[in-house]
DNA sequence: CCGGTTTTCTAGCAGTGCTAGGATCGGGTC
DNA sequence: GACCCGATCCTAGCACTGCTAGAAAACCGG
């Protein structure tokens, strides 16, 4: 018996090390750099090995992405609740920052998970939690209170996006982040 | 004489059969349906036609993305000055709603087009002054101005794309719009 | 040591962007 | 009208992609 579990406990290792060397490999050379055969030499497999983990490589995708989530999800819980959304929109900006590839694997690249609905997995519920808890509720009920938050999230992605991509100057990066702080805090 | 000028006016017209074969093909099967022997194929010509006008299949996105930027613009100036915001942010979305694939080649795929520069196209400025211009400037200062402009924007494109990918709730869509409005409007 | 199962790899498929080289066409000149 | 030459275009191919069938190898229980 003793050996299914060390069979099961070696995949289960193999499975991060592949999910982590894609990470590795699309934060140094990006994304379109991480192909099957460069995934496989660096695990030191075979590309079929794999198709045993996943059914394919957007599916090697959403697995960088949700950790990707877990530890956004934290960097924004471990702020400051005194620091209020200045805080947390500047722990979502570094976030951003200090890992392009995996946050455009969790917001632009095309990924297969459930946002948003009954079945949906808990790191992708507490990052929308954690900003909405920074903002001042004041005396909004429940419902608009989530619009907002999701209009904050949608601004600091755009800002995120616009900025990375170029489409938007990188001197005036800390005033918008200032505004946007100053128009929803 | 006449004959070169004809030939040119061929060939000009040609690379606007490219450009629009290419946009009507991405936008009815998707980019990833936008291959050079596709494009090739519909234009009836065979693909290294396509790298006598384009540098590359990259540049042919760039075009459709200079096209989208032109309409936009007019979309946006388009709308009555007294609807303010509201008007601005409604055209905005009515246009990433109405061209999917076209808002993808401008805002999230890989182009090289210089933003916010000296020699930044007119189109790609015009939508920018358009949102701008939306707003009440109040005793804001034109650098103040011109970043919330850009907050705006971020707020605006932020809401398309995780809208669209399916990372925020189709039924608060209008709400958000709403609060974008009254918050900034 | 052996049989059977599981695991892994080799080899290949269809498709991608892109390009070198030869074929083909068209306009200007005799 | 016949010819030549330069511009234009297409055939064929390269190296690469994601993915998979079938052979080979490794492993475990008896």
């Amino acid at each position: 018996m003793s050996v299914v579990e060390r069979k099961a406990r070696d995949r289960a290792q193999r499975e991060r090390l592949i999910i982590t060397a894609a990470r590795e490999l699309a934060e140094s050379d990006g994304w379109d750099a991480v192909t099957t055969r460069r995934l496989a030499e660096r695990i030191e497999y075979s590309q079929p090995v794999l198709y045993s983990h996943f059914a394919g490589k957007d599916a090697i995708v959403t697995a960088v992405a949700l950790d990707g989530f877990t530890e956004l999800a934290a960097a924004l819980a471990a702020q400051d609740p005194d620091a209020g959304l200045a805080g947390v929109a500047q722990a979502y900006l570094a976030f951003a920052d200090a890992n392009p590839a995996l946050y455009d694997a969790m917001f632009t690249m095309r990924i297969d998970l459930p946002f948003g609905q009954r079945d949906t997995p808990a790191p992708l519920q507490a990052g929308f939690v954690a900003i909405r808890d920074a903002l001042v509720s004041g005396d909004r009920d429940a419902d608009e209170l989530a619009a907002l938050a999701e209009l904050v999230w949608s601004a600091l992605h755009g800002i995120v996006t616009l900025h990375r991509t170029g489409r938007l100057p990188a001197e005036s990066q800390a005033q918008r982040m200032a505004l946007l702080v100053s128009v929803f805090g």
